[in-house]
DNA sequence: GTGGTCTAGACCACA
DNA sequence: GTGGTCTAGACCACG
């Protein structure tokens, strides 16, 4: 699995680290028990600090998605199910999505077709992940 | 119009500001030529500095969605038409929502239906807004 | 001759009526002698403050540009050379606009031919102005 | 690279070190990927506050000049090609100022030959930009 | 009255 | 160490 980085943006580094290993746990490119790099050998290979993908990891770790195995580095956990994920962060989150493409003149259809179409691709592979 | 703030939270004050008046402009409550408080006014009903909001003003004055109007303050403008609103960048970040929910085991269709039902609440009003 | 302002952009309206008044004079739109509408007029004509106005008159009256005769109105002067048109300022700004021409890619060979072009738009009108 | 400040001009201060980046740029002084000083750095060595360079920067940022990155502060970007840059508002800009010259009693020759030296002033240094 | 600008000083997130 | 954010308070230009 590949990481790609936009180092000029205004997304911190850890955070895009975390937020790729999660969309691929959700398509399913990273299967349960998976085994991550190390921390020193991922932050090697897409040139980072090593207490940034450390700070990555934990923040994967907290939310359940990986343990951490002093002997053999991270593995993708069996995932934890949580009823309460469309709270009203979630929905905050997605309703300023949904008004910015409003605001810049994308009609209902559109836009219910293209997340649609969106939500597929992230569904695609279709065993579970718990 | 209410504006409410989360102070503790990681998103800056002037962004949630920002964001809100993006939501109220894309849900209605907010018309084409209508005028937002100056800000001092917003700045002392929200309990923040005037610098915070002219930071958001600034932003959303950059963005095309209000003008300001040196004798009248700051009004809704009518609203730039953007064809390449759903970029990568969307897809990206309304992918990563969708996989984290799938992560927390909600099923396509739970979130299929969810997110339809936030498309309506956004698109609720029905006249154009260009 | 038709003034025409854009009231939510950053240059003051009094600085607007001015620079226009300027070009007018400078393209013989308007002739040594011409009258000026009166204060009130020209404010009611174009829909401001006649403060704005009375303002833009002041500048162009401290430049030599206009005479205020309290009966008539104002009169476009007849022109003061100034042999220190091209000072320090006048090259900073005109370096500073074709700096960002080069920028964003425009050739030597394009600028020339631009500029040239509008500086013939501005001396079209062949007699003297002193 | 050296910047100098007017502070009793009425141009803001942020605006003119913005001003003389784009133009150190544009004459080859500052080179595709070099590092410029860092915030707190540029605001001592020329006497200002931190938060008036970083405006300044913001500014630089948003028009694609130079980058932010997190690590290393900003560097010159690789420059964005905009074959628009020769618009409505930079004729207007150079014609009053061509027209405040010929007011002065300038000739068309004296501007052409004045205007062609700045030009060649700019691009001097024959490497591209790009 | 309005927004624009600047300062001095502070705290935080990031790497 | 870096930039990002926010505050409190001030002055100015504009209309």
């Amino acid at each position: 699995m590949i990481i790609k980085l936009d180092i000029t943006g205004d997304v911190p580094i850890y955070q895009q680290i975390r937020n790729q290993i999660v969309y691929g746990v959700a398509t399913g490119q990273l299967s349960i028990g998976e085994r991550l790099p190390t921390v020193r050998q991922l932050a090697g290979d897409i040139g980072v600090n090593p207490m940034t993908v450390s700070k990555a990891y934990g923040l994967l770790k907290d939310e359940g998605i990986i343990v951490i195995d002093r002997r053999q580095g991270a593995k993708i956990n069996r995932l934890p199910v949580d009823d309460k994920a469309l709270n009203e962060e979630f929905d905050q989150k997605v309703k300023l999505l949904i008004s910015e493409a409003r605001m810049k003149g994308i009609s209902q259809d559109e836009i219910r077709k293209h997340i649609n179409q969106l939500i597929d691709n992230v569904y695609e592979k279709k065993e579970g992940l718990h």
